[in-house]
DNA sequence: TTAGATGCAAATAGTTTGCATTTGT
DNA sequence: ACAAATGCAAACTATTTGCATCTAA
């Protein structure tokens, strides 16, 4: 009874149980790749257990957020927000403003940069937030033909 | 009557008209550095042009990030989504978490990481946002002395 | 056993919409 | 002049909260 998800390994790792409503969460963004905005986890948890309410849904998507297993991104169209499930690790991201896929990568080599801040400006930096955005491969593939011009 | 600031050009290069409503809302995010949340929006809106609408605010609000002038982005708690300025020319902020004072620098290197993440990733990166955080030197002073412990 | 989590449903944000009126160009 | 935008307020979502109950560890 060891085999757990590695996800839910970190869980747990982070002090916190695991639930049927949790594992319900991390199984629907599992299945589907990530990429879903809360109503359609809710949906989808639904599913999987009926007996997990919308609450709890929204409770662990706070929970899974701040432990940096998932992210809420915007993608076009500032509605609800879409929940990507991130691989793991301390890392920044690219962000496709089209559909909202999320691509990752280390070394954002800032440490310099930060420390040759700090020294000018007197501030004294505890973090950053680093995301390049743009237009993903499949998307530009996709909307060439029809973008000449995107009359919202 | 050609003074208008940059973004304001580009909103009309757009094709859009320049508002009342558009003006006051990109006062309000340059005022502030950017970085304030729809309700922060609308109340800075308030002070600058009391006859705006929240309604228009949102509006604006959806067509500015159309317009890549602002990025709405999540930092903490899934409430509500964060609007930021996008480095128009081309700077960025450091930001203090205690006093919110803005500060800006040029120079943020990333051109040559820019590039090669486009190359690695397939993805067409249009822009990137970047952002340090932390405490300038005169909230360093004064919370010296009382800042023993901050129970967050 | 027992604090941490949950489900429910009601209470709250937060955002959008319809439409007559105003306004930028 | 005239289509684009607006303000208003109501309609809608989306998200959060209180609390008794349940359950993972």
């Amino acid at each position: 009874m060891t085999s757990l998800t590695p996800r839910l390994q970190r869980l747990r790792d982070a002090g916190y149980r695991i639930t049927h409503a949790r594992a319900a969460v991390l199984k629907a963004l599992e299945q589907a790749g990530g990429h879903l905005t809360s109503a359609q986890i809710v949906d989808a948890v639904a599913v999987i257990d009926p007996a997990v309410g919308r609450a709890s849904v929204f409770r662990t998507l706070d929970l899974l957020s701040r432990l940096s297993l998932i992210r809420p991104t915007y993608t076009e169209g500032s509605g609800a927000p879409v929940f990507v499930l991130l691989p793991g690790g301390h890392h920044h991201h690219i962000i496709c403003t089209h559909c909202g896929r999320v691509f990752e990568f280390e070394n954002c080599g800032l440490d310099e940069l930060s420390a040759r801040l700090e020294a000018n400006s007197g501030v004294h930096i505890a973090g950053h937030l680093l995301e390049f955005y743009g237009t993903c491969a499949d998307c530009t593939a996709s909307s060439a033909a029809s973008s000449r011009e995107a009359r919202a």
